[in-house]
DNA sequence: AAATGCTTCAACCGCGCATGC
DNA sequence: CGCATGCGCGGTTGAAGCATT
């Protein structure tokens, strides 16, 4: 036996609501207040409408100070970071945009957010080839940028489940000044390989996690991604795009550069190569790596 | 101008959770 | 404690409007 019915599904109405019901719910609203009974509510307002309809047109579309039209660039990235960190709990989300419902912020984000991401994602795919083979994407020459940054303590984030980790050296790649992913970047990954270690340097030490397990510690401003998926990963979207967008992660002057670690490249499996290829020996001083590889394992890299 | 395909978004649906009895 | 009920949420649908052929 299922669940009994909110309403009588047979005598309600359903589809598009006129402006006569509108209305009507709206006064009914505006006198007796919305505190009470929503599956009541219809009978008493006169509306052929069931509850849930009612709540959530009024929810939506005629309760005061709904903001409708085009999202502000702000309220982009502010999406963008709170799904990268929470996922589709809309309604979480919403309450950060004043003014906006969390059927707006769904309906937006599946029909354009998500592909505005997914144009750029795909604009910017990195080379197959490590990054000193490519002229596009050519290593800085210096390490200035990192020595320009002051030694920021050292967060330990590294948790048990880091032990899954089997990543390998190394494809590097960084870029920066993009409109929105102004921050270091991933190209998309696919579960299978996405093992890996990013290294990023040119924000503030921070650190965090997702509701899906995965964790990102920055360190002395090198940021070590602990290889699960942030839930815009699993989207093929890069977690640290969206490093300037929240405070917590806001490169201090705007560029990031960002170095990832991955299994295919048999000519980088030390942390030394790695350090070496990135030069970033200085500011890794006193960091405790820890990568789960048959090469790498807590390795120290001071 | 008509047909077709695509996009948008309001609304629906079902489920999980909280609460009250 | 178990059940009934209502609320809130996220996923999905489909009508309407727009774009393209």
């Amino acid at each position: 036996m299922g669940r009994a019915p909110c309403c009588d599904k047979a005598n309600v109405k359903k589809g598009p609501w006129s402006p006569e019901e509108d209305a009507k719910l709206k006064e009914y609203i505006e006198k007796h207040g919305t505190v009470g009974n929503w599956i009541s509510l219809p009978h008493k307002a006169a509306l052929r409408r069931c509850g849930k309809s009612c709540r959530l047109r009024w929810l939506n579309y005629l309760r005061p100070n709904i903001k409708h039209g085009e999202f502000s660039d702000d309220e982009d990235k502010i999406i963008c970071s709170l799904f990268d960190r929470i996922g589709s709990r809309w309604s979480v989300i919403a309450a950060q945009l004043p003014g906006r419902t969390d059927n707006d912020i769904k309906n937006y984000w599946n029909t354009k957010l998500k592909k505005k991401l997914q144009v750029h994602v795909a604009s910017t795919q990195y080379p197959k080839t490590r990054p000193h083979q490519s002229a596009m994407h050519p290593l800085p020459s210096d390490n200035s940028l990192v020595q320009n940054h002051p030694s920021i303590p050292y967060h330990d984030h590294l948790n048990s489940s880091f032990d899954n980790y089997t990543s390998t050296p190394i494809r590097a790649f960084y870029h920066h000044d993009h409109p929105i992913f102004s921050s270091s970047f991933v190209g998309p990954t696919t579960q299978g390989d996405y093992n890996q270690v990013k290294l990023m340097y040119g924000g503030e030490a921070s650190s965090r996690s997702s509701s899906d397990g995965s964790c990102i510690t920055t360190i002395n401003q090198v940021e070590i991604d602990h290889g699960f998926f942030s839930n815009s990963e699993k989207l093929g979207f890069p977690m640290s795009s969206y490093n300037n967008f929240s405070n917590d992660h806001k490169a201090a002057n705007g560029t990031c550069f960002s170095h990832e670690i991955y299994p295919d490249d048999q000519d980088y499996n030390s942390i030394e190569e790695i350090k070496q290829l990135i030069g970033t020996n200085n500011v890794c001083n006193n960091l405790n790596f820890f990568v789960d590889h048959d090469q790498i394992k807590s390795e120290d890299l001071s």
